[in-house]
RNA sequence: GCGCGAUUAGCUCAGUUGGUAGAGCAGCUCGUUUACACCGAGAAGGUCGGGGGUUCAAGUCCCUCAUCGCGCACCA
């Protein structure tokens, strides 16, 4: 009888939830690693890994996030339960134009652009917006209970990511997959950025549609504006009205501005019934236009510039906008007698900009492709279009719900290469140099070899022990001059080193060794921040300084002279970044000391936070070991320029699943927990994310980069609309409906009756009667706790027959709920849960049990109520976790409970 | 135009190899002060969009039409 005295009020979610998120945390259990510490979890036991679709950070969470973390933390927390090594990486996406453009807008509120402020001070501008996104998206996924590993968070943009973004398109180039080409682009005049196909909407617009004398014929169309340049004439080789005509015949005729000669083209692209059976083209402003001209290569000349304006092709009407250059050409075709006739009710679809609603120009332009349909030597010569494919049809991609495998197929038949040049400033600028003939210039390989002092921590430990008194003794030479030795044939042309006595000494006594005499000294390969107080600085021959135990003391359990963990991997990435500047024709070796120079290796692993804590203690080099990285270099060379663009935020999207766990590095992660088990997300990315991390992936790393993708749908509002910023009268907050009602409610109404790929009508009615469903369970459980005790549960007693009956019941329900887990079926097992709960446990078992308060009913009691809550818990993680420690004070918490225990 | 879905109770939706229709919410009636009014009991409510076919048997499989939604491609 032990009634704990929140029990006496009805539930009250917001006072719990954030305490109880504090106390996972504080457990570490999100990390798999330190559930393997804990002995939750065998260190062989199966895997199960999910990357988190990362948030753009333009702003705020909405509702579409707090569904797709409702249904990701139960995958998480299921498998979890069941005893798999678990991970869940959380991280955001610098969303490069989407983000850009919100600084944009601000500055023009401020009156300035970004090309006054210039690149730099803009991109310090968008970092900062997107710093604060990052920190509440981040705090907004707290509170939605999601048991994310937030030691492994990353960043698109990190330079973790950014290195792999570089090694994937230098791969991507030396295979002859990414190419630089003149071709048609979709151009946002207003965003003043090409975008990808798939970055275009469609609208349907009713105009005008226009009839023209060209000559002896008369063509169509809805642009005259366009036609300055058009002296080229197609019709259908087969249509029987111009077989009068020849392919190639020169035609004198008037136009626009004058007398010109137009010449006659044959081509099977015209559609015979449409309009007059006979076009013009436009090659520089048409897609298809484009590609008659490349057939037969032909002129293509420029008629509107990037601002939407007409160029001096357009004569009198060059500097004028399209509009109101459109009626006026007309105007003027009309008065020279070349005008047939207007019909007014043209509907087509147009071209629109999905990021910024602004009309698409189409323009020809030097851009970065990637070519989908080349035959790759290392992928058995498939495609990256074939690889896409076959990764769906034979390699073990499975989508769920499997009508989106069709839409998938669908899209990579008709796929184009594509365009990964973006003119913006923020995202990963493109890693390519030009020379002053404009010749390219890649990134290069260049290897380090990172080593140590020559001093063992044996030799120091007799220094602190009054034994030596020199920090390079003997020994320590010594070990410099093995080191040395293993050093000899690896090429060795420059030494790099700390700039403190013992890492100098020994690069000096190497350099002897080898006969190099090329050595640089950098103050930020010293092991802390020892300041002029505890080293000797520089310079040559020193073979003694002062320290002290402190700064000796690794650094795992001490941080010396103030220098905290995140200042020495923030120093890591400033040494890294200043690495990769260096170069030299051979190898480089660094020599500094002990711990820095772990700490260095295991960010370069791409470990952070906790991680290097943990993983710098295992990189063995403290008896001079040699330890050999490979890292790409920006190319060094008089007058080189790095090209202006970024690339396609979905380029490093693309990359996600393996840029996450420490790509392109070989890292344990990376063996663990790649190919991830599921990729969840919402069915509108299936062809800018899923797609392009299947072609990643399949073509980078040989392996699919997860084995399920479930889509899930859109959240709706009451009325059926998509829910957005832009009807916000009807837009649930997921904040707000949290603290109102608790996430474990927002949660469930999320889920119940949800399934795969279908769309969720969220309305506040369905909220507040999971709102209701989670008081039902703390109301129970108090009836429980009253009547009765822990020791119920130790002893099984005879059951009466109607007990029995009712365990028997519930066994079979949990063993089918389990199978049904397993298939994703989430919103059938929450509605069963929820109804035996209510319909079952509480208005049959509790109200029987009631008249009769005997042994059998009080183990029946705990034991119904102990199993529901371990299978409750992932769906409703606060409420079933507070009510777990009521019920054990003392025992493990409710999310590493093996979930084979509620059966 | 091509493709993909959906259409089941007033609303939102389940219904997994075909076996005589289910849940939640809302509404209705009655009850209830010691787990819970954020409650309980009960009744009502559907020729499963129309038509056709296969079958002993069709919400479920096939064909067709209608309506709605989504995706892709678009034609000067």
């Amino acid at each position: 009888m032990s009634l704990p005295d929140k029990f006496l009020k009805p539930f009250d979610a917001q006072s719990i939830e954030d305490g109880l998120y504090a106390k996972w945390l504080a457990s570490g259990l999100f990390n798999p690693d330190v559930c393997i510490e804990k002995g939750y979890t065998k260190p062989d036991a199966e895997s199960f890994s999910i990357v988190l679709p990362p948030p753009n950070v333009t702003g705020t969470l909405h509702t579409g996030h707090a569904f797709m973390l409702a249904i990701e933390d139960i995958m998480v927390r299921y498998n979890r339960m069941q005893g798999k090594k678990t991970l869940w990486i959380p991280g955001t996406d610098h969303a490069a134009i989407s983000t850009e453009s919100v600084i944009v807008k601000q500055l023009s509120k401020e009156g300035t652009t970004k090309f006054k402020i210039g690149r730099e001070e803009f991109l310090k501008r968008v970092n900062t917006f997107a710093q604060e996104s990052h920190d509440t998206i981040v705090g907004q996924t707290k509170k939605m209970g999601a048991s994310l590993d937030w030691s492994r968070e990353a960043f698109t943009l990190d330079e973790q990511r950014h290195r792999a973004v570089v090694t994937a398109f230098k791969t991507m180039y030396d295979d002859g997959l990414i190419y630089r080409g003149d071709r048609i682009v979709n151009w946002d005049p207003k965003g003043q950025t090409t975008v990808s196909d798939d970055e275009v909407d469609r609208e349907e617009e009713t105009s005008k549609f226009y009839y023209f004398k060209y000559g002896p014929f008369v063509i169509g169309t809805a642009r005259p504006e366009t036609k300055f340049g058009d002296k080229y004439v197609v019709m259908h080789p087969d249509d029987a009205r111009f077989s009068e005509y020849a392919h190639g015949q020169k035609i004198e005729l008037e136009w626009i501005n004058g007398p010109m000669t137009a010449t006659v083209i044959k081509d099977t692209a015209i559609d015979m019934e449409f309009g007059t059976g006979v076009m013009t083209i436009t090659p520089w402003h048409s897609a298809i236009d484009f590609e008659i001209a490349e057939k037969y290569n032909l002129d293509k000349e420029q008629i509107i510039d990037m601002y939407g304006k007409l160029l001096p092709i357009a004569g009198e009407f060059a500097g004028m906008k399209i509009e109101e250059a459109r009626a006026k050409i007309v105007e003027k075709l009309d008065a020279k007698g070349l005008l047939v006739k207007i019909e007014d009710n043209y509907k087509h679809q147009k071209a629109i900009s999905q990021r910024t609603k602004a009309t698409i120009e189409p323009q020809i332009m030097k851009q970065w492709w990637i070519d989908v349909n080349k035959p790759i030597a290392k992928r058995d010569n498939l495609s990256l279009k074939e690889l896409m494919l076959r990764a769906v049809r034979e390699d073990g991609v499975a989508i769920i719900p499997d009508r989106f495998e069709k839409i998938y197929f669908n899209w990579i038949e008709n796929l184009r290469d594509w365009n990964i040049s973006r003119q913006i400033w923020y995202g990963h600028q493109i890693p390519v140099w030009y020379d002053k003939e404009n010749n390219v210039h890649l990134p290069r390989e260049q290897k380090f070899i990172f080593t140590r002092h020559g001093e063992s921590q044996a030799n120091l430990d007799k220094v602190y022990a009054g034994q030596a008194d020199s920090p390079l003794t003997t020994l320590g030479k010594e070990q410099a001059l093995d080191t040395a030795k293993k050093l000899h044939g690896k090429n060795i042309s420059k030494i790099i080193s700390s700039d403190l006595s013992r890492a100098y000494d020994t690069a000096q006594i190497i350099a002897k060794e080898l006969g190099i005499d090329n050595i640089e000294t950098w103050k930020e390969l010293r092991n802390m921040d020892l300041g002029n107080t505890t080293g000797t600085p520089l310079p040559d021959n020193s073979t003694s300084s002062k320290f002290t135990k402190k700064t000796m003391i690794d650094i795992g359990i001490e941080y010396s002279d103030g220098e905290t963990l995140q200042d020495l991997e923030k120093r890591a990435h400033e040494v890294i970044k200043k690495l990769q500047k260096s170069s030299s024709e051979g190898v480089i070796l660094i020599v500094g000391h002990g711990q820095f120079t772990r700490i260095l290796l295991s960010v370069l692993n791409g470990d952070k936070g906790n991680q290097i804590l943990d993983n710098q203690r295992k990189i063995t080099i403290d008896n001079l070991q040699i330890y050999e990285k490979t890292l790409f270099l920006n190319p060094t060379g008089e007058n080189l320029t790095q090209d202006s663009d970024t690339l396609d935020t979905w380029f490093s999207s693309g990359l996600w699943t393996f840029s996450t766990l420490g790509w392109p590095e070989n890292t344990n992660d990376l063996k663990i927990y790649h190919p991830t088990s599921i990729l969840e997300t919402g069915h509108d990315i299936i062809f800018f994310w899923v797609a392009r991390m299947i072609l990643m992936s399949t073509y980078l790393l040989g392996e699919i980069p997860f084995k399920t993708v479930y889509m899930h749908g859109m959240v709706l509002d009451k009325n059926g609309k998509k829910m957005s910023k832009s009807n916000p009268e009807t837009a649930i907050d997921p904040l707000l409906t949290i603290e109102k009602y608790g996430a474990d409610a927002l949660r469930m109404a999320m889920i119940v009756g949800v399934g795969p790929g279908q769309d969720v009508t969220l309305s506040e009615d369905k909220i507040k009667a999971y709102s209701k469903f989670a008081n039902k369970i703390w109301n129970a459980t108090r009836f429980v706790l009253e009547q009765t005790n822990a020791d119920d549960l130790q002893t099984k007693p005879v059951l009466d027959q109607e007990h029995a009956e009712y365990i028997n019941q519930w066994n079979t329900l949990s063993t089918e709920i389990t199978k049904e887990m397993d298939e994703f079926r989430y919103y059938l097992v929450s509605e069963k849960l929820y109804h035996f709960f209510w319909h079952t446990f509480a208005d049959i078992v509790i109200e029987k049990c009631k008249s009769d308060m005997n042994d059998s009913a009080r183990y029946t009691l705990r034991y119904l109520l102990h199993r529901q809550l371990i299978t409750l818990h992932p769906f409703m993680p606060f409420i079933t976790e507070e009510i777990w420690s009521s019920l054990y004070p003392d025992g493990d918490l409710l999310m590493i409970t093996p979930w084979k225990s509620a059966e």
